[in-house]
DNA sequence: CTGTTTTTCACATCGCCGTGAGAACAGCGA
DNA sequence: TCGCTGTTCTCACGGCGATGTGAAAAACAG
Protein backbone atom coordinates (compact mmCIF):
# COMPACT_ATOMS: atom_id res chain seq x y z
CA UNK A 1 0.00 0.00 0.00
CA UNK A 2 1.40 3.57 -0.55
CA UNK A 3 1.45 6.23 1.97
CA UNK A 4 -1.31 8.60 1.32
CA UNK A 5 -0.87 12.33 1.54
CA UNK A 6 -2.81 14.13 4.10
CA UNK A 7 -2.77 18.45 3.82
CA UNK A 8 -3.48 19.45 7.15
CA UNK A 9 -4.24 23.45 7.68
CA UNK A 10 -4.59 24.55 10.75
CA UNK A 11 -2.98 28.08 12.18
CA UNK A 12 -2.74 26.80 15.86
CA UNK A 13 1.00 25.20 15.32
CA UNK A 14 0.76 22.99 18.16
CA UNK A 15 -2.19 20.97 17.21
CA UNK A 16 -0.64 20.84 14.06
CA UNK A 17 2.44 19.34 14.88
CA UNK A 18 0.85 16.97 16.69
CA UNK A 19 -1.38 15.85 14.19
CA UNK A 20 1.84 15.26 11.88
CA UNK A 21 3.33 13.24 14.77
CA UNK A 22 0.64 11.14 15.25
CA UNK A 23 -0.29 10.23 11.63
CA UNK A 24 3.43 10.04 11.05
CA UNK A 25 3.24 6.90 13.29
CA UNK A 26 1.76 4.72 10.48
CA UNK A 27 3.23 4.66 7.17
CA UNK A 28 0.11 4.79 5.22
CA UNK A 29 0.19 8.28 5.36
CA UNK A 30 2.22 11.16 5.03
CA UNK A 31 1.36 14.77 5.81
CA UNK A 32 1.79 18.13 4.29
CA UNK A 33 0.98 21.40 6.45
CA UNK A 34 0.10 24.79 5.70
CA UNK A 35 -0.39 27.30 8.26
CA UNK A 36 -3.53 29.94 6.45
CA UNK A 37 -5.93 28.86 3.77
CA UNK A 38 -4.06 30.77 0.86
CA UNK A 39 -1.06 28.18 1.88
CA UNK A 40 -3.07 25.44 1.75
CA UNK A 41 -5.09 26.19 -1.39
CA UNK A 42 -1.95 26.68 -3.03
CA UNK A 43 -0.28 22.98 -1.77
CA UNK A 44 -3.26 21.27 -3.23
CA UNK A 45 -3.31 22.72 -6.36
CA UNK A 46 0.38 22.09 -6.98
CA UNK A 47 1.16 18.38 -4.95
CA UNK A 48 -1.20 15.64 -5.45
CA UNK A 49 -3.29 15.40 -1.75
CA UNK A 50 -5.34 12.39 -0.96
CA UNK A 51 -7.07 13.90 1.93
CA UNK A 52 -7.47 17.43 3.26
CA UNK A 53 -7.59 18.56 7.09
CA UNK A 54 -9.06 21.73 7.67
CA UNK A 55 -10.08 24.02 10.45
CA UNK A 56 -12.88 26.17 10.43
CA UNK A 57 -11.32 29.22 11.94
CA UNK A 58 -8.12 30.36 9.76
CA UNK A 59 -6.29 33.43 10.24
CA UNK A 60 -6.94 34.92 6.49
CA UNK A 61 -9.82 33.22 4.69
CA UNK A 62 -12.87 31.44 6.96
CA UNK A 63 -12.53 27.69 6.33
CA UNK A 64 -16.34 27.68 4.16
CA UNK A 65 -14.97 29.94 1.74
CA UNK A 66 -11.86 28.11 1.34
CA UNK A 67 -13.81 24.78 1.05
CA UNK A 68 -16.11 26.54 -1.96
CA UNK A 69 -12.91 27.84 -3.11
CA UNK A 70 -11.03 24.50 -3.60
CA UNK A 71 -14.49 22.47 -5.17
CA UNK A 72 -14.51 25.17 -7.90
CA UNK A 73 -10.91 25.10 -8.69
CA UNK A 74 -11.86 21.40 -9.36
CA UNK A 75 -10.65 19.80 -5.81
CA UNK A 76 -11.81 16.33 -5.68
CA UNK A 77 -10.38 14.75 -2.39
CA UNK A 78 -12.53 14.31 0.66
CA UNK A 79 -12.11 17.23 3.25
CA UNK A 80 -12.80 16.88 6.97
CA UNK A 81 -13.69 19.99 8.62
CA UNK A 82 -12.04 20.53 12.50
CA UNK A 83 -14.43 23.00 14.10
CA UNK A 84 -13.98 24.44 17.62
CA UNK A 85 -17.14 24.44 19.45
CA UNK A 86 -20.29 22.52 18.24
CA UNK A 87 -22.28 25.12 15.92
CA UNK A 88 -25.31 23.15 13.98
CA UNK A 89 -25.44 25.82 11.54
CA UNK A 90 -21.43 25.50 10.98
CA UNK A 91 -21.86 21.74 10.01
CA UNK A 92 -24.82 22.30 7.49
CA UNK A 93 -23.05 25.21 5.66
CA UNK A 94 -19.58 23.24 5.87
CA UNK A 95 -21.39 20.25 4.11
CA UNK A 96 -23.07 22.41 1.62
CA UNK A 97 -20.45 23.98 0.61
CA UNK A 98 -17.96 20.73 -0.13
CA UNK A 99 -16.94 19.49 2.90
CA UNK A 100 -17.36 16.22 3.78
CA UNK A 101 -17.34 15.91 7.52
CA UNK A 102 -17.06 17.40 10.71
CA UNK A 103 -15.15 16.52 13.63
CA UNK A 104 -15.72 19.08 16.95
CA UNK A 105 -12.84 20.00 19.05
CA UNK A 106 -11.77 18.75 21.58
CA UNK A 107 -11.64 15.11 19.54
CA UNK A 108 -9.92 11.69 20.71
CA UNK A 109 -7.15 11.07 17.77
CA UNK A 110 -8.33 7.56 17.53
CA UNK A 111 -12.15 8.65 16.35
CA UNK A 112 -10.45 11.64 13.63
CA UNK A 113 -8.09 8.30 12.46
CA UNK A 114 -11.55 6.56 12.06
CA UNK A 115 -13.07 9.04 10.11
CA UNK A 116 -9.51 9.21 8.07
CA UNK A 117 -9.82 6.06 7.23
CA UNK A 118 -13.23 5.64 6.15
CA UNK A 119 -13.21 8.50 3.91
CA UNK A 120 -10.07 7.15 2.22
CA UNK A 121 -11.68 4.00 1.47
CA UNK A 122 -14.79 5.32 0.25
CA UNK A 123 -13.05 8.31 -2.19
CA UNK A 124 -10.86 5.46 -3.60
CA UNK A 125 -13.62 4.29 -5.54
CA UNK A 126 -15.40 7.23 -6.39
CA UNK A 127 -15.99 8.51 -10.10
CA UNK A 128 -12.91 10.99 -9.72
CA UNK A 129 -10.79 9.27 -7.55
CA UNK A 130 -6.94 9.70 -8.45
CA UNK A 131 -4.02 8.02 -7.97
CA UNK A 132 -0.09 9.27 -8.39
CA UNK A 133 2.07 6.92 -10.70
CA UNK A 134 5.15 8.44 -11.07
CA UNK A 135 5.01 11.46 -13.05
CA UNK A 136 1.59 10.49 -14.00
CA UNK A 137 -1.49 11.10 -12.40
CA UNK A 138 -4.40 8.55 -13.31
CA UNK A 139 -7.76 8.72 -13.29
CA UNK A 140 -9.36 5.17 -13.38
CA UNK A 141 -13.32 6.14 -13.84
CA UNK A 142 -12.22 8.36 -16.83
CA UNK A 143 -9.34 5.50 -18.13
CA UNK A 144 -7.07 8.37 -18.66
CA UNK A 145 -3.27 9.01 -17.27
CA UNK A 146 -2.10 12.33 -17.29
CA UNK A 147 1.58 13.29 -17.55
CA UNK A 148 2.86 15.73 -15.37
CA UNK A 149 3.08 18.06 -19.01
CA UNK A 150 -0.24 17.51 -19.07
CA UNK A 151 -0.42 15.03 -22.05
CA UNK A 152 -3.12 12.32 -22.20
CA UNK A 153 -2.31 8.96 -22.42
CA UNK A 154 -5.57 6.72 -23.30
CA UNK A 155 -6.00 3.43 -21.66
CA UNK A 156 -8.31 0.64 -22.27
CA UNK A 157 -10.52 -1.29 -19.79
CA UNK A 158 -8.54 -3.86 -19.39
CA UNK A 159 -4.94 -1.79 -18.98
CA UNK A 160 -7.13 0.08 -16.10
CA UNK A 161 -8.15 -2.43 -14.71
CA UNK A 162 -4.37 -4.15 -14.05
CA UNK A 163 -3.25 -0.45 -13.14
CA UNK A 164 -6.16 -0.30 -10.69
CA UNK A 165 -5.30 -3.39 -8.87
CA UNK A 166 -1.63 -2.97 -9.05
CA UNK A 167 -2.11 -0.09 -7.49
CA UNK A 168 -4.06 -1.20 -4.55
CA UNK A 169 -1.36 -3.67 -3.77
CA UNK A 170 1.32 -0.79 -3.52
CA UNK A 171 5.52 -1.44 -4.03
CA UNK A 172 4.58 -5.08 -3.07
CA UNK A 173 4.85 -7.37 -6.60
CA UNK A 174 1.65 -9.08 -7.47
CA UNK A 175 2.14 -12.71 -8.81
CA UNK A 176 0.74 -13.24 -12.79
CA UNK A 177 -2.12 -15.52 -11.22
CA UNK A 178 -3.31 -13.53 -9.42
CA UNK A 179 -3.51 -10.74 -11.16
CA UNK A 180 -5.04 -12.48 -13.91
CA UNK A 181 -7.67 -13.79 -11.51
CA UNK A 182 -8.69 -10.52 -10.27
CA UNK A 183 -8.91 -8.74 -13.84
CA UNK A 184 -10.41 -11.22 -15.93
CA UNK A 185 -11.99 -13.61 -12.92
CA UNK A 186 -11.56 -17.07 -12.13
CA UNK A 187 -13.05 -18.96 -15.04
CA UNK A 188 -11.94 -17.29 -18.10
CA UNK A 189 -9.99 -19.61 -20.03
CA UNK A 190 -7.61 -16.61 -20.54
CA UNK A 191 -3.63 -17.68 -19.98
CA UNK A 192 -0.63 -15.27 -18.37
CA UNK A 193 0.43 -15.35 -21.72
CA UNK A 194 -2.02 -13.07 -22.39
CA UNK A 195 -1.58 -10.39 -19.68
CA UNK A 196 1.94 -10.56 -20.52
CA UNK A 197 0.83 -8.96 -23.86
CA UNK A 198 -1.25 -6.59 -21.72
CA UNK A 199 1.87 -5.31 -20.05
CA UNK A 200 4.20 -4.79 -23.26
CA UNK A 201 1.12 -2.81 -24.40
CA UNK A 202 0.81 -0.64 -21.89
CA UNK A 203 4.58 -0.30 -21.38
CA UNK A 204 4.50 1.09 -24.56
CA UNK A 205 2.14 3.58 -23.49
CA UNK A 206 3.55 4.92 -20.59
CA UNK A 207 7.22 3.88 -20.07
CA UNK A 208 9.96 6.38 -21.38
CA UNK A 209 11.89 3.50 -22.86
CA UNK A 210 9.55 0.58 -22.98
CA UNK A 211 12.44 -1.69 -23.15
CA UNK A 212 13.65 -0.46 -20.05
CA UNK A 213 10.81 -0.46 -17.74
CA UNK A 214 11.08 1.90 -14.54
CA UNK A 215 7.10 2.18 -13.66
CA UNK A 216 5.89 -1.20 -14.34
CA UNK A 217 8.21 -3.66 -13.03
CA UNK A 218 8.47 -7.04 -13.43
CA UNK A 219 9.67 -8.92 -10.39
CA UNK A 220 9.40 -11.81 -8.54
CA UNK A 221 7.20 -14.06 -10.91
CA UNK A 222 4.76 -11.40 -11.55
CA UNK A 223 4.66 -7.08 -11.29
CA UNK A 224 5.08 -4.50 -9.29
CA UNK A 225 4.55 -0.14 -9.77
CA UNK A 226 7.06 2.06 -8.48
CA UNK A 227 6.17 5.35 -7.35
CA UNK B 1 -34.87 14.21 -9.52
CA UNK B 2 -36.47 10.56 -8.74
CA UNK B 3 -36.89 10.34 -5.45
CA UNK B 4 -34.46 7.97 -3.09
CA UNK B 5 -35.33 5.53 -0.58
CA UNK B 6 -34.50 6.03 2.72
CA UNK B 7 -35.31 2.88 5.15
CA UNK B 8 -35.10 4.43 8.89
CA UNK B 9 -34.82 1.55 11.80
CA UNK B 10 -35.09 2.24 15.05
CA UNK B 11 -37.37 0.92 18.05
CA UNK B 12 -38.13 4.57 19.53
CA UNK B 13 -41.57 5.17 17.55
CA UNK B 14 -41.92 8.33 18.31
CA UNK B 15 -38.39 9.66 16.93
CA UNK B 16 -38.80 7.36 13.78
CA UNK B 17 -42.28 8.84 12.82
CA UNK B 18 -40.96 12.40 13.54
CA UNK B 19 -37.83 11.59 11.15
CA UNK B 20 -40.29 9.87 8.51
CA UNK B 21 -42.72 13.13 8.78
CA UNK B 22 -39.73 15.47 8.45
CA UNK B 23 -38.22 13.90 5.27
CA UNK B 24 -41.60 13.54 3.81
CA UNK B 25 -41.92 17.13 3.65
CA UNK B 26 -39.00 16.99 0.90
CA UNK B 27 -40.24 15.08 -2.11
CA UNK B 28 -36.53 13.63 -3.11
CA UNK B 29 -37.02 11.38 -0.46
CA UNK B 30 -39.08 8.56 -0.31
CA UNK B 31 -39.39 6.11 3.37
CA UNK B 32 -39.86 2.73 4.42
CA UNK B 33 -39.19 2.04 8.34
CA UNK B 34 -38.59 -0.58 10.91
CA UNK B 35 -38.70 -1.34 14.54
CA UNK B 36 -35.93 -3.95 14.60
CA UNK B 37 -32.59 -4.82 13.11
CA UNK B 38 -33.84 -8.18 12.07
CA UNK B 39 -36.93 -6.48 10.12
CA UNK B 40 -34.64 -3.80 8.86
CA UNK B 41 -32.21 -6.46 7.74
CA UNK B 42 -35.37 -7.98 5.84
CA UNK B 43 -36.59 -4.91 4.17
CA UNK B 44 -32.81 -3.69 3.16
CA UNK B 45 -32.63 -6.91 1.31
CA UNK B 46 -35.74 -7.05 -0.45
CA UNK B 47 -36.30 -3.38 -1.49
CA UNK B 48 -34.07 -0.38 -3.43
CA UNK B 49 -32.19 0.86 -0.74
CA UNK B 50 -30.68 4.41 -1.22
CA UNK B 51 -29.54 5.47 2.55
CA UNK B 52 -29.67 3.68 6.03
CA UNK B 53 -30.57 5.67 9.01
CA UNK B 54 -30.47 3.21 11.61
CA UNK B 55 -29.84 3.10 15.69
CA UNK B 56 -27.28 1.64 17.30
CA UNK B 57 -29.50 0.58 20.24
CA UNK B 58 -31.61 -1.51 18.94
CA UNK B 59 -33.77 -4.27 21.13
CA UNK B 60 -32.94 -7.59 19.45
CA UNK B 61 -29.10 -6.98 17.84
CA UNK B 62 -26.37 -4.20 17.85
CA UNK B 63 -25.95 -1.57 15.71
CA UNK B 64 -22.34 -2.15 14.92
CA UNK B 65 -23.28 -6.30 14.92
CA UNK B 66 -25.97 -5.24 11.72
CA UNK B 67 -23.89 -3.16 9.95
CA UNK B 68 -21.39 -5.98 9.73
CA UNK B 69 -24.28 -8.28 8.71
CA UNK B 70 -25.80 -6.23 6.20
CA UNK B 71 -22.33 -5.20 4.08
CA UNK B 72 -21.38 -9.09 4.21
CA UNK B 73 -24.83 -9.59 3.07
CA UNK B 74 -23.48 -6.91 0.08
CA UNK B 75 -25.18 -3.82 0.85
CA UNK B 76 -23.88 -1.34 -0.63
CA UNK B 77 -25.79 1.90 0.19
CA UNK B 78 -24.20 4.37 2.64
CA UNK B 79 -25.50 3.92 6.43
CA UNK B 80 -25.73 6.75 8.99
CA UNK B 81 -25.95 5.64 12.81
CA UNK B 82 -27.70 7.12 15.25
CA UNK B 83 -26.46 7.08 18.53
CA UNK B 84 -27.07 8.22 21.69
CA UNK B 85 -24.74 9.22 24.07
CA UNK B 86 -21.45 10.58 22.60
CA UNK B 87 -19.39 7.41 22.94
CA UNK B 88 -15.91 7.36 21.08
CA UNK B 89 -15.24 3.84 20.81
CA UNK B 90 -18.96 3.63 19.27
CA UNK B 91 -18.03 5.84 16.70
CA UNK B 92 -14.80 4.32 16.07
CA UNK B 93 -15.80 0.37 16.18
CA UNK B 94 -19.02 2.03 13.72
CA UNK B 95 -16.92 3.27 11.48
CA UNK B 96 -15.16 -0.08 11.01
CA UNK B 97 -17.69 -2.40 11.49
CA UNK B 98 -19.09 -0.30 7.92
CA UNK B 99 -21.17 2.55 8.79
CA UNK B 100 -20.43 5.95 6.72
CA UNK B 101 -21.19 8.46 9.26
CA UNK B 102 -21.85 8.87 13.11
CA UNK B 103 -24.63 11.42 14.33
CA UNK B 104 -25.45 11.91 18.05
CA UNK B 105 -28.88 12.37 19.90
CA UNK B 106 -30.21 14.51 20.20
CA UNK B 107 -29.61 16.30 16.54
CA UNK B 108 -31.02 19.11 15.11
CA UNK B 109 -33.03 18.24 12.08
CA UNK B 110 -30.82 20.45 9.37
CA UNK B 111 -27.97 18.40 10.40
CA UNK B 112 -29.09 15.19 9.68
CA UNK B 113 -30.43 16.23 6.74
CA UNK B 114 -27.04 18.20 5.73
CA UNK B 115 -25.55 14.40 5.90
CA UNK B 116 -27.88 12.35 4.25
CA UNK B 117 -28.12 14.69 1.48
CA UNK B 118 -23.88 14.81 1.62
CA UNK B 119 -23.62 10.94 1.82
CA UNK B 120 -26.28 10.50 -1.22
CA UNK B 121 -24.03 13.02 -3.37
CA UNK B 122 -21.20 10.99 -2.42
CA UNK B 123 -22.42 7.34 -3.18
CA UNK B 124 -23.99 8.26 -6.12
CA UNK B 125 -20.75 8.28 -7.65
CA UNK B 126 -18.90 5.66 -6.60
CA UNK B 127 -18.20 2.06 -8.04
CA UNK B 128 -21.22 0.39 -6.47
CA UNK B 129 -24.08 2.85 -7.03
CA UNK B 130 -26.93 1.40 -7.99
CA UNK B 131 -29.82 2.26 -9.12
CA UNK B 132 -33.59 1.94 -9.86
CA UNK B 133 -34.84 1.83 -13.20
CA UNK B 134 -38.62 0.29 -13.72
CA UNK B 135 -37.59 -3.64 -12.87
CA UNK B 136 -33.95 -2.84 -13.29
CA UNK B 137 -31.02 -2.20 -11.16
CA UNK B 138 -28.88 -0.46 -13.01
CA UNK B 139 -25.04 -0.50 -11.67
CA UNK B 140 -22.95 2.19 -13.84
CA UNK B 141 -19.34 0.55 -12.77
CA UNK B 142 -20.27 -2.89 -13.85
CA UNK B 143 -21.98 -1.37 -17.17
CA UNK B 144 -25.04 -3.74 -16.11
CA UNK B 145 -28.58 -4.08 -15.53
CA UNK B 146 -29.97 -6.32 -13.98
CA UNK B 147 -33.74 -7.91 -13.97
CA UNK B 148 -36.07 -8.18 -10.85
CA UNK B 149 -35.83 -12.02 -12.05
CA UNK B 150 -31.51 -11.62 -11.76
CA UNK B 151 -31.17 -11.75 -15.59
CA UNK B 152 -28.49 -9.55 -16.65
CA UNK B 153 -28.08 -7.49 -19.57
CA UNK B 154 -24.54 -5.63 -20.60
CA UNK B 155 -24.23 -2.28 -21.84
CA UNK B 156 -22.10 -0.64 -23.76
CA UNK B 157 -19.67 2.61 -22.72
CA UNK B 158 -22.17 5.15 -24.66
CA UNK B 159 -25.59 3.43 -23.07
CA UNK B 160 -23.87 3.58 -19.89
CA UNK B 161 -23.35 6.91 -20.50
CA UNK B 162 -27.00 7.94 -21.34
CA UNK B 163 -28.53 6.39 -18.99
CA UNK B 164 -26.59 7.43 -16.09
CA UNK B 165 -27.34 11.24 -17.71
CA UNK B 166 -31.17 10.26 -18.31
CA UNK B 167 -31.17 8.88 -14.36
CA UNK B 168 -29.86 12.06 -13.22
CA UNK B 169 -32.35 14.29 -14.79
CA UNK B 170 -34.63 12.13 -13.43
CA UNK B 171 -38.74 11.96 -14.71
CA UNK B 172 -37.87 15.71 -16.98
CA UNK B 173 -36.66 14.78 -20.45
CA UNK B 174 -33.24 15.93 -21.49
CA UNK B 175 -33.54 16.90 -25.16
CA UNK B 176 -31.42 15.77 -28.03
CA UNK B 177 -28.85 18.16 -27.78
CA UNK B 178 -27.91 18.11 -24.22
CA UNK B 179 -27.73 14.71 -24.13
CA UNK B 180 -25.62 14.70 -27.52
CA UNK B 181 -23.54 16.74 -25.42
CA UNK B 182 -22.98 15.43 -22.07
CA UNK B 183 -22.25 11.78 -23.54
CA UNK B 184 -20.20 12.66 -26.59
CA UNK B 185 -18.69 16.17 -25.49
CA UNK B 186 -19.07 19.74 -26.83
CA UNK B 187 -16.86 19.42 -30.05
CA UNK B 188 -17.55 15.93 -31.22
CA UNK B 189 -19.03 16.36 -34.65
CA UNK B 190 -21.49 13.98 -34.14
CA UNK B 191 -24.83 14.06 -35.08
CA UNK B 192 -28.05 13.58 -33.38
CA UNK B 193 -28.68 10.62 -35.50
CA UNK B 194 -26.05 8.67 -34.15
CA UNK B 195 -27.63 9.48 -30.32
CA UNK B 196 -31.31 8.12 -31.56
CA UNK B 197 -29.32 4.75 -32.96
CA UNK B 198 -28.06 4.02 -29.31
CA UNK B 199 -31.31 5.00 -28.07
CA UNK B 200 -32.97 2.33 -30.44
CA UNK B 201 -30.32 -0.10 -29.34
CA UNK B 202 -30.57 0.51 -26.01
CA UNK B 203 -34.13 0.03 -26.13
CA UNK B 204 -33.81 -3.70 -27.93
CA UNK B 205 -32.07 -4.56 -24.76
CA UNK B 206 -33.98 -3.27 -22.39
CA UNK B 207 -37.20 -2.86 -23.38
CA UNK B 208 -39.94 -5.56 -23.33
CA UNK B 209 -41.89 -4.09 -26.35
CA UNK B 210 -38.35 -2.47 -28.37
CA UNK B 211 -41.22 -0.66 -31.13
CA UNK B 212 -43.85 0.57 -27.51
CA UNK B 213 -41.02 1.89 -25.27
CA UNK B 214 -42.37 2.09 -21.53
CA UNK B 215 -38.90 3.25 -19.53
CA UNK B 216 -36.94 5.25 -22.52
CA UNK B 217 -39.72 7.34 -23.26
CA UNK B 218 -39.20 10.01 -26.07
CA UNK B 219 -41.41 13.25 -25.10
CA UNK B 220 -40.70 17.00 -26.11
CA UNK B 221 -37.86 16.63 -28.60
CA UNK B 222 -35.96 14.31 -25.69
CA UNK B 223 -35.85 11.27 -23.76
CA UNK B 224 -37.12 10.71 -20.80
CA UNK B 225 -36.72 7.87 -18.15
CA UNK B 226 -39.96 6.21 -16.58
CA UNK B 227 -39.31 4.70 -12.92
C1' DC C 1 -51.50 15.81 -48.02
C1' DT C 2 -46.91 17.36 -47.10
C1' DG C 3 -42.95 18.17 -44.54
C1' DT C 4 -40.67 16.92 -40.30
C1' DT C 5 -39.51 14.00 -36.68
C1' DT C 6 -38.46 9.51 -35.20
C1' DT C 7 -37.57 4.69 -35.83
C1' DT C 8 -35.61 0.76 -38.00
C1' DC C 9 -31.94 -1.80 -39.86
C1' DA C 10 -27.91 -2.89 -42.67
C1' DC C 11 -23.24 -1.86 -43.57
C1' DA C 12 -18.31 -0.42 -42.89
C1' DT C 13 -14.78 0.83 -39.84
C1' DC C 14 -12.02 0.89 -35.96
C1' DG C 15 -10.11 -0.40 -31.67
C1' DC C 16 -9.69 -3.97 -28.19
C1' DC C 17 -8.34 -8.31 -27.26
C1' DG C 18 -6.65 -13.19 -27.35
C1' DT C 19 -3.30 -16.09 -29.49
C1' DG C 20 0.66 -17.90 -32.10
C1' DA C 21 5.47 -17.89 -32.99
C1' DG C 22 9.74 -16.64 -32.34
C1' DA C 23 13.55 -13.82 -30.01
C1' DA C 24 16.01 -12.47 -25.92
C1' DC C 25 17.47 -13.56 -21.58
C1' DA C 26 18.67 -15.81 -17.25
C1' DG C 27 19.64 -19.89 -14.50
C1' DC C 28 21.66 -24.33 -13.98
C1' DG C 29 23.96 -28.65 -14.46
C1' DA C 30 27.49 -31.08 -16.98
C1' DT D 1 32.20 -22.85 -21.30
C1' DC D 2 28.44 -25.00 -23.50
C1' DG D 3 23.90 -26.45 -24.02
C1' DC D 4 19.35 -27.04 -22.11
C1' DT D 5 15.21 -25.18 -20.02
C1' DG D 6 12.00 -22.04 -18.36
C1' DT D 7 10.72 -17.31 -18.18
C1' DT D 8 9.78 -13.00 -20.24
C1' DC D 9 9.38 -9.94 -24.09
C1' DT D 10 8.19 -8.61 -28.81
C1' DC D 11 5.23 -8.27 -32.56
C1' DA D 12 1.97 -9.62 -36.14
C1' DC D 13 -2.41 -11.67 -37.23
C1' DG D 14 -7.45 -12.39 -36.95
C1' DG D 15 -11.91 -12.04 -34.76
C1' DC D 16 -15.43 -9.68 -32.54
C1' DG D 17 -17.97 -6.10 -30.55
C1' DA D 18 -18.84 -1.17 -30.36
C1' DT D 19 -19.75 2.71 -32.93
C1' DG D 20 -21.03 6.05 -36.62
C1' DT D 21 -23.49 6.64 -40.86
C1' DG D 22 -26.62 5.96 -44.86
C1' DA D 23 -31.08 4.94 -46.52
C1' DA D 24 -35.59 4.13 -46.14
C1' DA D 25 -39.81 3.19 -43.64
C1' DA D 26 -43.04 4.73 -40.18
C1' DA D 27 -45.21 7.96 -37.26
C1' DC D 28 -46.63 12.41 -36.46
C1' DA D 29 -48.03 17.37 -36.88
C1' DG D 30 -50.07 20.97 -39.18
Amino acid sequence: MTARTILIVDDDTELREALVEQLSLYDEFATIQADSAANGIALAKDDHIDLLLMDVGLPDIDGREAVKLLRKNGFKAPIIMLTGHDGDSDTILGLEAGANDYVTKPFKFAVLLARVRAHLRQHEQSEDATFAIGRYSFRPAAKIMQDDKGSKVRLTEKETSILKFLYRAGEKPVTRDILLHEVWGYNSGVTTHTLETHIYRLRQKIERDPSNAELLVTEAGGYKLVP
